[in-house]
DNA sequence: TACATTAATTACAAAAAGTAACTACCTTCT
DNA sequence: AGAAGGTAGTTACTTTTTGTAATTAATGTA
C-alpha cells in the first residue's frame, strides 16, 4: 500500500493537463507570443488561452504586455517554470531511447 | 518557430494522459494487483482498467495471471516502463522544491 | 469611416472522464 | 446442486473537457 505524496500529485496534475508539456517545451526555447505558440503547437486558441491563464495563475508562466501597434503580448517562463527543464529533458531522453518508429503514428487508446 | 519532435510529442501524449503518472509512480514501488492500485490511487476501476490496457499495449506495463483461488493478476513495469523512473524522480524533485503548501489544496483551473 | 492586426472569447457539437451498479469466473460452504 | 464470496473487470448513464469556427475588443492605418 503506497501512500501518494500530495506535492507529487499536484505536480503530476499540472503536467498531465493536456498540452501543458508541449507548451512548456515551447517556452523553454525562449519567450513566445500567442500567435507563435498557436502555430508551433497543434492546439487551438481556446485551449492555448486557457492553459496560459492556468500556468500564469500557478506562477509558471509570465505574461508581458507591450502597448505597441499591434499590441504585443509575450509569454515566458518564471524561475519556477524554468525549473521544469530537467523534467522535460528526461522525457525527451526517454522518448529518444524508447519511442519506436512505428509507434509515432499511433495514438494512445 | 520551434519544430516539435515527434518522439517527444508521443511521449508527452502518453505521460499527459490523466492518471498515467500516478500509475507509473505506484508501479515503480513494485508489482501491484488491480485492487491494490485501486485503493492506492484516486481513480475508478473503469479508468484504471482502461489505462492499464493502454500501458500494456504501449509495452510499458506487464500483466501476469496466476490461476489460483481467487485469481491473482499482477501488474509490473517492463524495462521500457522502468526507464521512466528518472522522469518521475525529476517531477518529484520539482514538486518538493516548487509546490507550496497553499497550492496543495487548489486544483488547476 | 472602413479595414487590418493581435489576442482572445463565445457558442455549440463531439469526446473523454466520473460514478455506481452489474457481470464473469472461479471456489468453498452447506 | 445451489448459494455465497472474492477478484477483476465491464456497462449504462451523467458530467466535464475538448475541438472547431465564428465573433469580439482594442488599437492604429488608409
Amino acid at each position: 500500500m503506497e501512500k501518494l505524496c500530495p506535492r507529487f500529485e499536484k505536480a503530476m496534475g499540472l503536467l498531465s493537463t493536456r498540452w501543458v508539456g508541449l507548451i512548456l517545451s515551447d517556452l523553454l526555447g525562449g519567450t513566445k507570443r500567442f500567435s507563435e505558440m498557436e502555430s508551433d503547437l497543434p492546439i487551438s486558441g481556446r485551449l492555448l488561452s486557457d492553459r496560459l491563464k492556468m500556468l500564469e495563475k500557478e506562477g509558471i508562466v509570465k505574461r508581458n504586455i507591450y502597448s505597441e501597434f499591434p499590441v504585443r503580448i509575450e509569454y515566458s517562463l518564471s524561475d519556477k517554470g524554468k525549473a521544469l527543464e530537467p523534467v522535460i529533458q528526461e522525457i525527451q531522453c526517454w522518448a529518444d531511447n524508447h519511442v519506436t518508429e512505428e509507434e509515432l503514428n499511433t495514438e494512445c487508446e
